[in-house]
DNA sequence: AAGTCGGGGTC
DNA sequence: GACCCAGACTT
């Protein structure tokens, strides 16, 4: 079954793949970034950001040796950004333990900060011609749908007997097309939402949950809990020139990113100006106020926003010009909406 | 095994 | 509003 799978898969693939930014070469710096930007990322989102990174810092010493702000900027807005810290710091140990050259065995590549199963054994099949398996959210849906597999793909066991069917049958000869074929499938024709194009898949004669008509239920995961929520009040604090920020801690969620001051309460007006007082950057007028919900994975953030003009500066925060801020501090997308409402004032 | 960690497209 | 994306790491 699963032979006769990639018998027909590596021909199609050939012959539909896209044209992606990361396919151009088997580069394994650039393999690498492209899948660690890819994580739970769309590759319509990862296209810019991809290339603005490599025109950035083109090799892996220059990676290494960048400043942990240009970084972070250069991931702004893409999310889970301890992904760029992880790829500088494995950037740095390929630097001292590997001479810059990047390693070429699985088990090396599986070591480095920030690759796990699925990483590991595409950069080794796609870059090193290694027949390992990279089972991603494509591929667990591809293989549950094609074997009628309704086990939960959400479990570590589950994931575990995937990986290790395919690996008993995975083409030894260019590895790499294999691993790659499987997800274009996952991602252009077996889609995750929505109903897949079996009219045009090239193992639909093979596909059980095609033939048994199960494929809406298919794959099983795990049920997820709600979200919760939190209410925060943001401080856009304004002197003539100037706005104040704060950098995150470097651990937790949105690490080491730059943001409005805030506080995890829902303030009123009152209570708002009596903060900042408080903080001794002597407000001057409430100019706005303005409310947002920001929905994360597993919180979501109802916040609202007052704007105000303040005499003084504080030794609290960092008072940064607007250029500056959209230059060099990397601010996420929670807090976009306040920076684009301060042209507005 | 469950929780944490972003942001946005699609239905 | 719910789902989920070329997942990894921590607890």
């Amino acid at each position: 079954m699963l032979i006769a799978m990639f018998e027909a898969l590596i021909p199609w693939y050939e012959a539909h793949k896209r044209e992606l930014p990361w396919r151009q070469d088997k580069e394994p710096y650039h393999v690498w970034l492209s899948e660690i930007m890819l994580q739970q990322t769309r590759v319509e989102a990862v296209k810019e950001y991809y290339r603005r990174f490599l025109t950035a810092l083109p090799t892996i010493a220059d990676l290494a040796e960048a400043p942990e702000e240009q970084i972070l900027k250069l991931w702004e807005g893409l999310g889970y950004y301890n992904r760029v810290r992880n790829l500088q710091k494995a950037a740095q140990t390929i630097c001292a333990e590997y001479t810059g050259v990047f390693p070429s065995e699985y088990a090396q590549i599986r070591s480095l900060s920030g690759i796990g199963d699925y990483t590991a054994g595409a950069i080794a099949s796609i870059c090193f011609d290694a027949p390992t398996p990279a089972v991603d959210g494509n591929v667990l849906r591809v293989y549950s749908r094609l074997l009628a597999d309704d086990a939960n793909i959400d479990l570590q066991t589950t994931k575990k007997r995937i990986t290790r069917k395919l690996q008993e049958t995975y083409p030894q000869k260019n590895p790499g097309i294999a691993t790659q074929a499987l997800m274009e499938l996952g991602a252009t024709v077996c889609v995750p939402n929505g109903a897949p194009r079996c009219d045009v898949c090239p193992v639909a004669e093979i596909c059980q949950a095609r033939k048994q008509d199960t494929w809406r239920n298919l794959p099983v995961r795990s049920e997820k809990k709600k979200r919760k929520i939190v209410d925060k009040t943001v401080f856009i604090l304004l002197t003539e020139d100037t706005v104040a920020l704060h950098k995150r801690s470097t651990s937790g969620l949105l690490a080491g990113m730059w943001e409005f001051p805030n506080v995890d309460a829902k303030l009123d007006k009152q209570a708002a100006v009596t903060q900042v007082t408080g903080w001794q950057a002597e407000p001057l007028d409430l100019l706005m106020q303005t409310s947002y919900t920001h929905i994360f994975s597993h919180v979501e953030w109802h916040m609202t926003a007052y704007y105000i003009r303040c005499r003084k500066t504080n030794k609290k925060w960092k008072w940064v010009t607007k250029e500056s801020l959209d230059e060099t501090y990397a601010l996420p997308s929670a807090f976009r909406p306040f920076r684009e409402q301060i042209e507005n004032l």
